[in-house]
DNA sequence: GAGTTTGAAACT
DNA sequence: CAGTTTCAAACTC
């Protein structure tokens, strides 16, 4: 994991905010971009516990800070950096009685960063929102009791507002100026928290500056400035609780109502968690007091604990996901946005339990939907549409030893891993302060929740779970969940703090629990190691050390954080995807006639990153790391005599074979193969290497790397060849099998976003973000081609080479792209130099993406969708022929590119609001099927 | 529970 | 990069 270090410093995240607010004003592209970043801090432990890497994440990469300060995704850059703004100007104008000024100043500069999304409209949506933000701000602070209610009120609208407003938003696949209102938004309300909270003011000083504030804009709200409170209060009073009102107001995202609603937010958000929000909580619960179920007291007890988990969550998960400040946690976050947004259902019971939680989660949550949407959009655009939840799954591809069989026994919970932990860091939470949010949240709902406690909760653990394994992808990519996770949601009490507090009883307890109810979670028994090593389970899975662990001489604990820190750190400068997941799931499945033994399917054909190197255990124990995480061997395996049940080596490979025969296309292949590969290969395929390394081959960390790149280059050694994979894998071959279940998933309207993200190979991940960061998605069709795993590596470097124009001048702009936002049009057009030039001068940063890229951003699973959909030519694939005609036809791989595109597109269209959400992509997309049509 | 086996991680 | 050592989990008894 990163060093917490980089996380707490504010430093970072301020000058991100700078770069952000800079990058917003160029324009909404940089929003788009956060979201890679995103995933890959989320996949990555590593990146994930740090804002700052974000920008760090991809250190090698060189992704310049700025874009990863995409505005609403990157909630770290700009909406800090709006934020700063906003705040700035408030301090300033203090003493400005008039908030009109304030609020067009604010909404002046707002639009300036959004130059060019501006749209009139936008604009006085902005302004109304900005103003209405500050208002509420005033508000707050000038009526302690009326404000809080009004902005827990409007918290609650806003909250709903925002989400509906992302989602709506996303559902258009619209990347714009609302999305960026809402960064800034909430940034505004963040940047006191988050750099109040960051700098490590306690919350009494936040508190008092608040109250010098509060002097300030009362005299600002005496004098009418703010409008709304006592209307919006009244009007709040009465739709308080109507969330369906709400929603549809939010629906309307018309100019907002009330200025307030997003004063309101911008309040909460600005709340650190810390007791202004506990007293906006408090005083929203005492205007609803009489309506409210639960006894206010409690409530406002819990809405502390939640308000201070909140911004411990948020600290950690900010740290997990650069985009989000230190406000927001990810999951829990994520999970009240989705619960609210999808939940939204008008229910009383629901809205109460939403309103107590959207108040306190408000922050994070426009933020954490507008990143979610950003994600999916990026990631999944077809998904993108859909609700926030399926977008969340996808994220966690990847998984630890330790979180994989968590996830598998577990289903939902998860603890938080120890990069987000290690967020906690700066908040001076332990780590298990993630898993105590959740708790707290959890419990919040269950006390506030009604009837739909359980559905609730348990979308809440659900949305954690897919949060924290997809961003694994997240990583939560970034967020392992951790058996950890799964006790606390057990658990009645989970005292996320006891966590990790081996002494605790409870924890004791949960062990017992734990370790008999097979949770999954490993313990480790460390001796020597301290803990400290990749040995050890926990701390490979970065997890502290539990009670249920026998180590000796443990340092992976809370206490010892820094040490934890630093020698992840080391461990991570030696090999970056050290604590990365080490099983991806790509998307592509083989045919279940090729995992006969595969008796237990494999979930999703997850593979293990690297592969097993079994010679005696023949994979079918548990010494084997593909058996253990129940997945089955793959090309990438060197094991003798794989029998591995999940699915054995030969059956991968003999898909793969398949496929290549298909194709054809293996023998060139082979030729430029390097040995170790060929060996896989081999292994596999005596008859044929299977051109196509799997995504778990590349996955070696360090060492992969290079057989990545030899891969890439293999696959690549004409552009044409790269052009035949694509083609080839276009076409129904058994690899796009997977893709073309993908899609018809989507087709039904279902899309399993878990199912998509989890399959999503790490390799593909890499791969995935290329294409997108390179094309838009009308000409990802390519991309999607590329969905198996193996497929992947081609894709990748094809996706490269055709995709992106800038591969080769972009060296390490290979980060840049990688941030950069997957909607951005790319280039159609490559030249094969390109191409050529991919192999050679991407060199390491591509290295980096493919092999350490998480695999969901690798992952093409998008574009193999429509590939699917559209594959109605999917045997014309016959891979020579593709190519030889592709590159033949066309003067280079980028054109045998569209051609391939052009088959594909066809099953696109459904897909993907992403594509939609911008205009650029619709348009190439048009062109794209004009192409193919006059093809 | 001790000892053995196994393969990953770490080291050279 | 390959080989060796170290380590801890998995397994066996």
């Amino acid at each position: 994991m990163d060093s917490p270090k980089l996380s707490k410093s504010p430093i970072p995240s301020a000058s991100a905010f700078a770069s952000a607010s800079a990058s917003i004003s160029s324009s909404s592209s940089p929003v788009q971009e956060s979201p890679f970043s995103n995933y890959i801090s989320s996949l990555s432990p590593i990146k994930h516990d740090k804002a700052a890497h974000v920008a760090q994440g991809f250190v090698g990469l060189s992704s310049p800070p700025l874009v990863f300060t995409s505005p609403p995704i990157n909630t770290l850059g700009r909406p800090q950096s709006s934020s700063v703004e906003i705040s700035q100007k408030c301090e300033g104008d203090k003493k400005i009685i008039n908030e009109s000024c304030i609020l067009e100043r604010s909404v002046t500069e707002s639009q300036g960063l959004v130059t060019d999304i501006k749209n009139e409209d936008n604009k006085d949506d902005v302004a109304v929102q900005l103003g209405s933000s500050s208002e509420c701000v005033d508000e707050y602070l000038a009526d302690p009791v009326e404000t809080d209610c009004a902005k827990s009120a409007c918290s609650v609208k806003l909250n709903l507002k925002q989400s509906n407003n992302v989602l709506q938003s996303s559902v258009d696949g619209l990347l714009d100026l609302k999305n960026i209102k809402f960064g800034s938004k909430n940034n505004v309300g963040r940047e006191v928290d988050a750099a109040q909270f960051l700098s490590g003011q306690s919350e009494e000083s936040i508190e008092r500056k608040l109250t010098s504030d509060e002097k300030l804009l009362k005299i600002e709200n005496e004098q009418g400035s703010a409008q709304g409170i006592s209307d919006g209060f009244q009007k709040f009073e009465s739709d308080r609780f109507d969330l369906s009102s709400k929603e549809k107001e939010c629906k309307n995202f018309g100019p907002q109502k009330d200025g307030r609603g997003d004063g309101c937010s911008n309040f909460l958000q600005q709340l650190p968690g810390s007791l202004l929000g506990v007293q906006s909580y408090e005083g929203f619960a005492k205007n609803i007091g009489g309506d409210a179920d639960v006894p206010v007291h409690s409530m406002t007890h819990e809405a502390s604990e939640l308000q201070r988990s909140m911004s411990r969550r948020c600290l950690q998960f900010g740290e997990a996901q650069p985009e989000a400040t230190a406000t927001c946690s990810i999951s829990t976050n994520r999970a009240n946005n989705i619960i609210s947004s999808t939940s939204l259902a008008t229910n009383s019971e629901t809205e109460s339990l939403s309103s107590s939680h959207l108040d306190l989660s408000a922050k994070s949550r426009t933020r954490q939907l507008v990143n979610l949407s950003q994600l999916a959009m990026n990631m999944i655009p077809q998904c993108y549409g859909n609700s926030s939840l399926t977008v969340l799954k996808p994220s966690g591809i990847g998984l630890h030893l330790n979180s994989i069989v968590n996830a598998t026994s577990m289903g939902q919970g998860g603890t938080a891993s120890m990069k987000l932990a290690q967020a906690i860091k700066s908040t001076s939470t332990t780590s298990c302060q993630t898993t105590e949010n959740i708790d707290n949240c959890s419990d919040a709902f269950e006390k506030v929740s009604t009837p739909q406690e359980g559905a609730l909760e348990q979308k809440v653990c659900t949305i954690a779970g897919s949060a924290s394994e997809s961003l694994f992808a997240e990583e939560s990519v970034g967020f392992h969940m951790t058996p950890n996770t799964k006790r606390k949601f057990s658990s009645e009490d989970g005292d996320g703090n006891d966590m990790f507090d081996q002494q605790s009883p409870i924890k004791k307890r949960k062990k017992l629990s734990n370790s008999t109810d097979g949770d999954g979670c490993k313990r480790c028994n460390c001796k020597k190691t301290k803990c400290l090593k990749l040995y050890c389970d926990c701390f490979a899975a970065g997890i502290y050390c539990a009670e249920p662990c026998s180590c000796q001489g443990c340092f992976n604990r809370p206490e010892y954080e820094e040490t934890v820190l630093a020698t992840r750190k080391q461990i991570e400068s030696r090999n970056p995807l050290a604590f990365a997941p080490k099983i991806v799931q790509p998307v592509t499945e083989f045919p279940l006639s090729n995992r006969e033994d595969g008796n237990r399917k494999t979930p999703s054909s997850a593979r293990h990153k690297r592969g097993c190197n079994c010679k005696r255990s023949m994979c079918l124990k548990k010494y084997c790391e593909c058996y253990q995480a129940n997945v089955g061997c793959s090309i990438g395996c060197r094991c003798e005599g794989c029998k591995n049940v999940y699915g054995k080596k030969k059956d991968y490979c003999v898909t793969e074979e398949m496929v290549n025969r298909s194709g054809e296309i293996s023998e060139s292949r082979v030729a430029a193969k390097p040995k170790k590969e060929i060996f896989h290969s081999e292994l596999c395929d005596p008859y044929r290497l299977t051109p196509l390394t799997p995504s778990v081959q590349c996955s070696d960390h360090g060492k992969n790397a290079s057989i990545s790149r030899l891969l890439s280059r293999r696959c690549l050694p004409s552009p044409e060849s790269d052009l035949t994979v694509l083609s080839y894998e276009s076409p129904r071959s058994p690899r796009t099998s997977d893709s073309n279940d993908i899609l018809l998933e989507t087709s039904k309207g279902n899309l399993d976003i878990d199912s998509f993200c989890e399959g999503i190979s790490y390799n593909n991940a890499v791969t995935l973000a290329d294409e997108f960061h390179h094309t838009p998605l009308p000409n990802h069709p390519s991309v999607i081609i590329g969905s198996s795993s193996s497929k992947a590596r081609e894709l990748t470097s094809l996706s490269r080479v055709q995709l992106d124009p800038r591969s080769r001048s972009l060296t390490s702009g290979g980060s840049l792209h990688w941030h950069s936002s997957p909607i951005m049009p790319m280039s159609p057009l490559n030249d094969n130099k390109k191409l050529q030039g991919l192999d050679s001068a991407d060199g390491g940063l591509y290295d980096i993406l493919e092999d350490d890229m998480p695999e969901i951003l690798k992952d093409t699973s998008m574009p193999i969708k429509p590939v699917k959909a559209g594959s109605p030519n999917g045997k014309r694939v016959s891979p020579p022929h593709n190519l030889h005609q592709l590159g033949s036809s066309s003067s280079g791989p980028l054109r045998s590119g569209r051609k391939f595109i052009l088959k594909a597109v066809p099953s696109f269209p459904p897909l993907t609001p992403c594509i939609d959400a911008k205009g650029s992509c619709n348009q190439s997309r048009n062109n794209f099927q004009e192409n193919r049509s006059n093809d």
